[in-house]
DNA sequence: GGCAAAATAGCACGATCGTTCTATTTTCGC
DNA sequence: GCGAAAATAGAACGATCGTGCTATTTTGCC
């Protein structure tokens, strides 16, 4: 099976034959600024009316692609886990399984997030602002979420399968041990404006590394693979 | 020197003479609602007509207290911060400085934190509603965090002068994956709703004691040390 | 190039927000 | 218990919000 993040929320299969009609290429546009806006003051603070200022156009224009203010919601963290997929979870898959995948995960990841500390993470605050609040938007966030770190979890259960982790290695505590470090690096680099964040991030994940990984350099291509990765 | 959580945020003398005239006995009342409710739905999302519903008062007769949103929004920041001060800090300084503190000031952190689960963590969503919000609202908050952290430093600090942990220790280095921790048991626990996280996080903490502590007082990595991490 | 259909604009609605102003009620020292 | 001062209520304001309705413009197929 190829590795893939699995487009959890289904959208309308894009037109591939005909240049986009001009209704999805002004809606393409729209979402562009509300991804931008709602990075920047959350998802919940996204507003018709400042999205159709920034767009110039009516309100009544922009609602009309989307239909109710949640449908634009869930567009956006739609929009916002796709490019996430396009520029963390893809290019990782260059490396090679295991512990390199692994650390190109992070890395990725890392670089993300550090731009991110101007523009925000909708991930991360869309977290905080929807965690009581029931409904189609905190499920489509929790469920883009949940699929990126079992993607995460995976790879590290195939580092460990390629023997570059310890045999005692617990895949989920060192999955919940990286997604930590990228917290408090958004936390403290973001909010409390800490310019030593991501060193310390990095830091970590060196540490992380160095308490569950095989001391020496596992043999490259020496076991015959297993019945194919099932999850 | 004592060691104190000082308080940054100036507050008006509390009167210990006499019984507390009326209107700062309902004043706070009101702030006591005014946290549950912030603590739910965030800083952002306290209003002040939801607040003097929940009171019983009129809408006018709340706002006078406190003469504008934004003081009320640093009132409920200070009074946040005093418990959380007389509930996690002030009792861990019963155990002596070092690793004990250490344990002690994450245990109680963790225990809040736990709770918080259900109710929700100012420092967490507020550090998210304010992080590119520039203001008075923001730097009582982020004074506040800092604060915490500074002495959650400083015990560490402690620690490695006692001798309980390597010489090559990094204090901040330390203090910092602390923190990734709780952020992250706050994250995986309130918004994705994964019980096990509660026991990651001490898990974490335990990897952490692990490389930075000096090698003795207990069994060494193999068996938990805690008996309570149990998922 | 005309014409149905799609896209966009314009306007208004009810609700909620923080805040202000004025009136009324309650507190509390004397 | 009188009366000034404090506390609270009530109503109204302008602003912004999401949304529905009806025009008007623009698109794109024949």
């Amino acid at each position: 099976m190829t590795a893939t993040l699995s487009p959890l929320i289904p959208s309308e299969a894009p037109q591939r034959s005909r240049a986009l009609p001009k209704g999805q290429q002004t809606k393409q546009a729209i979402l562009d600024a509300a991804l931008a806006l709602a990075s920047q003051i959350g998802l919940e603070g996204l507003s018709i009316g400042a999205l159709a200022e920034v767009t110039h156009m009516s309100k009544s224009g922009v609602f009309a692609h989307f239909g109710s203010r949640e449908e634009l919601q869930i567009s956006v963290i739609r929009e916002y886990y796709s490019r996430f997929a396009d520029e963390v979870f893809y290019p990782a898959l260059q490396q090679p399984r295991g512990l390199p995948r692994v650390r190109a995960l992070f890395d990725n990841w890392m670089q993300r997030v550090a731009v991110e500390i101007q523009s925000g993470c909708i991930f991360i605050s869309g977290a905080v602002e929807f965690d009581d609040r029931p409904g189609p938007v905190r499920d489509a966030l929790a469920s883009s979420v949940q699929a990126w770190l079992a993607a995460l979890y995976r790879a590290v259960v195939q580092a460990k399968q390629e023997g570059h982790l310890l045999p005692t290695a617990d895949e989920e505590q060192m999955a919940f041990e990286i997604h930590a470090l990228i917290l408090a690096l958004h936390y403290e680099a973001r909010f409390l404006q800490n310019p030593r964040s991501v060193g310390r991030a990095h830091r970590g994940f060196d540490n992380i590394l160095a308490r569950y990984g095989q001391a020496e350099p596992a043999p490259p291509l020496s076991t015959p693979s297993h019945p194919s990765s099932k999850e």
